[in-house]
DNA sequence: TCAACTTTGTGAACGTGTGCACGAGTGCCT
DNA sequence: AGGCACTCGTGCACACGTTCACAAAGTTGA
C-alpha cells in the first residue's frame, strides 16, 4: 500500500501511559519549560526513566542526546499518536445518577471529548436538560450517532440494562465504549471496551488493607457452609 | 512465627480479577445456581478457563474435580480473601461536582464501603448536606479518620488540590487512596493508591479510534514546530 | 579542535502473566 | 465393582513488560 510503513505497533502498556505523560508535558509547557529529560519526566510521572525512553521511542526518535526532549514538540507528537489532533464527540447512554454527573462534569469537553448527546430508555427522563443537552430517547441513537459522527459511547446505565445498551451502541455504529456499569459486556471483537468500575477498585484496596491487617488471623474456618 | 504459613502471595493480576468473579458468583448464587465450572465462570467473566482455575487456586483448592466449584462456598472464600467479611468505611475528600455525585451514588455502601464522612477545604461548602452526610472541614480529617477507624480515602478534589489532600489523608492515618484527580500522587511507599481517570480512559479509546481510522494518513509533518 | 559531560535509544536479562496440555480426582451409569 | 465422562490443579512454554547497562550522539567549555 504505502511506500513505507513506519507504523510501529505501540504496546498496550505504553498506550496507557502516554496520556499521563501528555498531561505532565502540557503542564510543563504551560509553565514555560522548553526541554525535559527522560529522567525529569520519569520523576513527574512516577515511573522508571528507561521506561519513559522506551515508551517515547515507539513514537519515533524525538529526543536529542545530551539535551532531552523539546516539550512543545513532544506534546504535539504524543497528541498525534493518541489521535487527539481533533475532537471526538461522545454520547452518554443512561441519564440516571451517574449519567447526570458525567454530563455536568465538563471535564470531557475540555479534554477533546465533547458530550454531544445523552439518551435514556426511560421516557419520563426524555426532554429534561442536563449540562445544556436535552435528553433524547434511546431509539434516536442510530440517527444521533450517524449525524454527529460519534465513535465513542459512554455507558452509564444500571447493570441490568448495560448489555442491551451496549448492543444498541454497537448497532448504531459506535466502535469504542467506556463502560461504567459493573458488568462484563459481550461485544464483537472489533469493538474496544474499557471498564471503569469503582466497586472493583475499592475491593482491590480492601484486599491490600486486609492483607496489611494481619492476613492469616481468624481465618480458621475450614468447614464448608451449607449443602452436602 | 505461625505454626504454618498458608499465605500464598496472590499476583496483582489475579487480585484485580477476583472482584469480577465475585460479582458473577454472587449473581449466580442469587439465581439459585449451586455449582459452577471454571469453564462456566470463564465464559461469564470473558476470560480463559485455565486462568480462572489458576486464579482460584491461589485461594486454595476449593473446587471439586468432575463437578466444579460450589458457588456459595466460593463466594465466601473470595470475599474472605478480598477482606470483604466486614465493612470498610471511607471518607470522601472534596465536595465539588464529583464528590457530590459519589456521595449521592449509594453504590458504595451497598458494596461494603459506607461513606462515613465528606470533607472540603472550602468553608462555604462546610455544613451542607450530601447523601445524608454533613460536609465537614478538612481540618477535622484526623479526628474523623481515627474515630471512625477509616483506612480508605476517596480523593475527589480538583487536580491542583489533590497532592495536598493526599498528604492530609496519609497524615491522618489513611493507608489506601482511590484517586479521581488527574494527577500523579507522591505518597509513602506503604500507601496503596489506585487511580481512576476518565480522561486517560478516553484518550486510550481515542488511540484505538485513530489507529482504526487509517493511522498513517496526513501524518506527513516531520519538521519541528518552534525553537531552533 | 578536542576532551569531558550529558542524555538518548536499544540490546539483553529478568520477572510477571497467559494459555496449553495433561495427570489426578470425582461422580454417574451399568 | 468397574469403566466412562467430566473437571480441577498445575507444570511448562511462550508472550509481554520492566529494568539495567552501555554505545552512540549530542553539547559545553577551554
Amino acid at each position: 500500500m504505502s511506500p513505507e510503513r513506519p507504523r510501529r505497533r505501540v504496546p498496550d502498556a505504553t498506550v496507557s501511559r502516554l496520556p499521563v505523560y501528555l498531561g505532565i508535558l502540557a503542564e510543563q509547557a504551560q509553565a514555560g519549560v522548553a526541554n525535559i529529560s527522560s529522567d525529569g519526566l520519569a520523576e513527574l510521572a512516577g515511573v522508571n526513566a528507561a521506561k519513559v525512553r522506551k515508551d517515547l521511542s515507539y513514537l519515533g526518535s524525538y529526543g536529542t542526546r545530551g539535551v532531552g526532549y523539546e516539550v512543545g514538540y513532544l506534546v504535539y507528537q504524543v497528541r498525534r499518536e493518541l489521535g487527539l489532533t481533533h475532537d471526538w464527540p461522545v454520547v452518554i447512554v443512561g441519564a440516571g445518577n451517574l449519567g447526570q454527573a458525567l454530563a455536568g462534569y465538563g471535564g470531557f469537553g475540555d479534554r477533546g471529548f465533547p458530550v454531544v448527546g445523552i439518551v435514556d430508555v426511560d421516557t419520563s427522563k426524555v426532554g429534561s436538560v442536563l449540562g445544556g443537552l436535552r435528553v433524547r430517547h434511546i431509539d434516536e441513537l442510530p440517527q444521533l450517532v450517524q449525524s454527529k459522527r460519534i465513535n465513542i459511547g459512554v455507558l452509564a446505565t444500571p447493570p441490568a440494562a448495560a448489555q442491551d445498551a451496549a448492543d444498541r451502541l454497537v448497532k448504531a455504529g459506535v466502535t469504542s465504549i467506556l463502560n461504567f456499569a459493573s458488568v462484563v459486556l459481550t461485544v464483537p471483537r472489533a469493538i474496544e471496551v474499557r471498564k471503569v468500575d469503582l466497586a472493583v477498585e475499592l475491593q482491590i484496596l480492601s484486599y491490600h488493607e486486609q492483607r496489611r491487617a494481619g492476613g492469616a488471623l481468624h481465618a480458621v474456618g475450614s468447614g464448608r457452609s451449607a449443602s452436602a
